[in-house]
DNA sequence: ATAATCAAGATTAAATTAGTCCTGTTTTGT
DNA sequence: ACAAAACAGGACTAATTTAATCTTGATTAT
């Protein structure tokens, strides 16, 4: 069970936004940054965008900005974004739950997966400001 | 962030056994009892007897039981022996690590993976154990 | 106006997952 | 010994998902 690369890149697209507060960035330099694809990171960036923790800003000179402080994003919010803990299949396939006495393991998947998320959602990225 | 259908198999399957203590199964009739394709199914249960999870017992009247108590096996087991917690990719990608600072990451994905693990390994199978 | 920059859908390529096929080996029962 | 009932394991195929690019359009600072 691994991360995609778009989770990691979008991590480390956060990281470095989170390292030049108050600056727009653009995606060219970010790319250039974290050594992203363009095209990649511009998508990337949408989904950040529509799930508030980025704002983007149209136009010459535009690019993009955290919505709000680095302790008020975790990782989490951005698994959220760009690929949600499910973890169990057998939430989704619910004919087959209902009829095999197999599926006592649905709610095991299901304490897992509010684990999993806690897990995630108390590691924010307060800890990569710049230092002092 | 979901498991593999062959990991869902894997579990169903052990909790067949489970629910047949002291039987040993063929795949013909575990495949019926979980519904999962024959063949599919062999290629699982050759990784769960690589693993130590279950005994094969080859030839005619042969087939398949658990290797030990259903208390001593658990989630993290299985999923070892399907689809190994990794979580991270930045680890594998040492160069790009080094180089960028992006990869203050690293460490997050280090803890996330072994608190994942930890969530696994205290579920066991004695739960599912047929009533009395 | 125009150059810089994001938006968004369509498309392609690569990788992974899911599943089948075939051939061989082991064991039980006659 | 031999046949039938299993598991073993590698090669192969199909489906799905992930990764990435291409193209065209909209917005904004200067």
């Amino acid at each position: 069970m691994r991360i995609k690369r778009e989770t990691d890149y979008a991590i480390r697209c956060v990281v470095h936004l989170v390292r030049r507060p108050g600056e727009v960035a653009s995606i060219e330099e970010i790319s250039k940054g974290i050594l992203v694809p363009k095209k990649f990171l511009a998508k990337i960036l949408q989904k950040l965008a529509g799930a508030g923790i980025v704002k983007s800003h149209r136009g010459a000179k535009g690019g993009f900005e955290l919505a709000r402080d680095p302790a008020l994003i975790n990782f989490l919010d951005i698994m959220e974004a760009i690929q949600p803990v499910e973890m169990n299949i057998c939430a989704m396939d619910d004919r087959l739950c209902s009829l095999s006495n197999a599926c006592a393991v649905h709610p095991v998947w299901v304490e897992v997966r509010e684990e999993v998320r806690a897990i995630l959602a108390i590691r924010n990225f307060a800890r990569f400001r710049a230092g002092p």
